[in-house]
DNA sequence: TAGAATAGCTACTGGTGAGTATGGTCCACG
DNA sequence: CGTGGACCATACTCACCAGTAGCTATTCTA
């Protein structure tokens, strides 16, 4: 059962977001009173050990460590998460959490599916981007107990059968070439989860342009292509009506960085 | 100085492949009579050891699962290994070499630059998808020593360079649309990368048809193309290959053409 | 202000696993 | 035949680390 957090209600007011995005200023040791916040405080554990492990790899890191960053000691560590398996986890979540959100969003749309499906890589290279991309690229079973990963594995086949569904829908109504949903979905997927193996913050580029970068190279394909309207010329019977596929996403100015 | 294996002249009889591909017999039990043949119970070790972290990760196996998955004790396996991380650096070159022998094969060609990059992520995929496959793609600075993760930094820049290479080489002369040749480059081989994350034998498709299925993925892309010549359409083609995953060193027959 | 809850520390346990000291056995070769 | 080396096992050492026991200090509440 990993959500069992406490939660207690949260009875006062919500603490305008102290010491909010990257800087590694910990809620104790940061502001000499101390702010009683316990989900603030929880929150910097959990991003302290994003960090560690994104450094340093999950099992090179010690639950000292993590606490040492935070310039607190281990006992405290462990006031807030159970155990170092759910600190991997909730990192996990903290991660996934956007995908997910992305993917449901993308069902709700009216757009042609090539386009949702657009929206949802996007957000998906931005969050493997993200400072819980590692946690959540390689939070792997073996690491974790078996109701653990049965969520992870969860969580990851609801993004995976979201992506298959809109490559099903999209070839559908002609604005996908034809494909192997299943293939194309691990493709995808493969490239977009690799971001964490190699992306580096202060590396020049954001996660939203890596993103748009690889959304690039998908759409196009390594074969050159008659460049004539760059639009979509479907090449299978649009399926009935409802194939505009006019995009109306924004005025595709995607650039895509070629040099 | 990680290759200072012995390598003593092997002087006897090259030894007849003994127990050669997926079996998990091991040279020890195997044949009562004990051949010495030094290399071939080196080789078994690294196998071995390759199976073990294939399943449970490296830091969740110990050497002493390796000795008993060989059914020795933990003495013989640091008679032929000097330590765990040369381990895993051994099983890294074993799933590594192919991939840059085809590397270096795709530059002394004269097809077009997209013909060779194909031949080339052929082959990767078929890497990754060994049984070395998850070792090349996890072994991590974390877990190595400054000069080991160096040889295999190097290693992945090479490749990395040579399909940049093959890129710009395929926009050069046409065969490849224009795109950008880092980021491209970082989508194909995050792709091909992540087979190790969820594929395993025995699970219908060999490497080489994953390979394929994804080089159909890359070359047409997303976006639809007008049906000029049949030429696409891999979907889900049977396929049935006489290619037998054992056999390594096949003729070989890198047809350019498809069907 | 007493008592309870909150929040944190020092100092420990217990288990695991990498790597080794030491010695035994078998074979090749003089 | 006996000696040295190759090969392998038993039985250890040692370090690290997840997790805990028990104490202290501060803050909230009645």
């Amino acid at each position: 059962m990993p959500s069992n957090r406490p939660r207690a209600g949260s009875p006062q007011a919500p603490s305008p977001a102290a010491a909010r995005d990257d800087s590694p200023a910990s809620p104790w040791r940061a502001s000499r009173e101390r702010l009683r916040d316990r989900e603030v405080k929880r929150d910097a554990v959990i991003r302290a050990a994003a960090r560690a492990f994104n450094r340093k790899g999950y099992h090179n890191t010690s639950l000292d460590d993590i606490a040492a960053a935070l310039e607190v000691t281990k006992p405290t560590v462990y006031y807030y998460v159970s155990n170092k398996e759910q600190l991997l986890f909730e990192c996990f979540v903290a991660g996934i959490e956007g995908i997910r959100a992305a993917v449901r969003e993308a069902r709700s749309q009216a757009a042609p599916a090539r386009e949702r499906l657009k929206a949802v890589l996007r957000h998906y290279g931005e969050a493997v981007a993200s400072e819980f991309g590692w946690c959540m690229v390689r939070a792997e079973d073996q690491d974790l107990s078996p109701d653990m990963s049965a969520h992870i594995k969860a969580m990851k086949s609801e993004i995976d059968q979201g992506i298959r569904r809109l490559l099903r829908e999209g070839i559908q109504d002609g604005s996908i070439h034809p494909c192997d949903p299943k293939m194309t979905a691990f493709a995808l997927a493969g490239a977009l989860n690799w971001i964490a193996h190699w992306y580096r913050e202060s590396q020049g580029m954001t996660g939203t342009q890596i993103a748009e970068a690889f959304i690039a190279v998908f759409e196009s394909g390594l074969r050159p292509r008659p460049e004539i309207s760059n639009e979509v010329q479907t090449c299978r019977k649009p399926k009935s009506s409802s194939s505009r596929p006019g995009a109306p996403r924004s005025a595709r100015s995607r650039g895509s960085s070629r040099r």
